[in-house]
DNA sequence: AAAATATTGGACTAATTGGTCCGGAATGTG
DNA sequence: CACATTCCGGACCAATTAGTCCAATATTTT
């Protein structure tokens, strides 16, 4: 009994990228996926062909959403310095909460496929590589605001944000514990001065 | 054609470990594992009871191997500072080798399981916590020698010395460019002083 | 209303999954 | 040599895997 359908392919990019997320790509089934994005088996090969495409369909979407929403914050009217703080306070918080535990989803994949999988792992390069330029940015701008160590490089320090976020989603992950979570966000800024 | 056996559990482990290490649980068949481990099925649901027991016993076996490798290097006779540095400079190292790309065991298995796997999420807890307590006792030692920073909290520098050890670990499985991953590292250092 | 175009459920593969079980072969002990 | 104990090959299992295919149903266009 197939019912009308206006489809919004996003919308199913949207819910298999959730699936992922949560599961990772081995874990997640086909049923699993089909289930999510609401759709038959017949048009989950029709219109996806396979599910590594949605699975690299789905790294491409968090990029153009997630990640480019963070890269939004870049452009807030505040101090880059607090903005850089506010990221990191935002990680922290998400990773003590019961939804924030799944963590950042290019890191996810980053650590379970990009060894064994060379498509998903340039995919997951271009990701970071977003958040290294949106941390550039804020770093040059909090360089000229005042509120970052002038001497310092802005490209090393971007990447060392990225890296530094990244790390505290890892311990999240172990042990979502707010204060030392916290601890080391702290820290991590005190690289800035 | 059963032959002679001296059989050696550990080592069987270690082989086990070595093949979730670098496949994953997930992505890692029983037949992978007999055949890393070099005994039949029958013998491994005989001594080992099930997929999932060994895994766990692979991540005891880490904890008792590697991390407690790493543990022993904040005994050896040299400035502390200098020791952390050079934890960190070997896992730069080592994300650019061919074979060091896996990465760290405990890092893989956090992002892999700990969300699905308590019993699991446990182990890997304990494993971060040794990492931890030695780089906590290296930030004291190094804070009585005069290179660590004398107010700092060592507590909380140990946390995050082992974020952000995690962090270098999973963008070098992204983009293994040692020279990216060498910034991040010194500057990760730098909280130190 | 008829024809053309989606979209579907579900039967169907072939392979693989983790796991059980047993008959038999090798071993060490008496 | 005989016995108990290990250990193992491989048959077997039910469930699940990703993926194919088609007849049937729904919608859109004519």
């Amino acid at each position: 009994m197939a019912r009308p359908r206006e489809f919004d392919t996003t919308e199913a990019l949207n819910e298999a990228m959730q699936v992922f997320w949560t599961k990772g790509f081995e874990a997640t089934s086909l049923n699993d996926l089909i289930g999510a994005m609401k759709l038959s088996k017949s048009s989950f090969y029709d219109t996806f062909g396979s599910k590594h495409e949605v699975f690299l369909a789905a790294i491409e979407h968090y990029k153009k959403t997630v990640t480019a929403q963070v890269s939004a914050v870049s452009e807030l009217d505040a101090p880059a310095r607090k903005l850089i703080g506010s990221l990191f306070e935002r990680a922290v918080e998400r990773m003590t909460e019961e939804d924030g535990r799944r963590g950042c989803f290019l890191n996810n994949c980053a650590v379970e496929v990009a060894l064994h999988d060379p498509a998903a792992a340039k995919l997951i390069g271009g990701g970071f590589a977003i958040m290294e330029d949106t941390f550039f940015a804020l770093v040059q701008r909090g360089q000229a605001e005042g509120e970052v160590g002038a001497d310092k490089d802005p490209r090393a320090l971007a990447r060392y944000l990225t890296s530094s976020l990244n790390g505290i989603m890892v311990m999240g992950k172990a042990n979502p514990d707010r204060e030392a979570l916290s601890d080391v966000a702290r820290i991590a800024l005190t690289a800035l001065d």
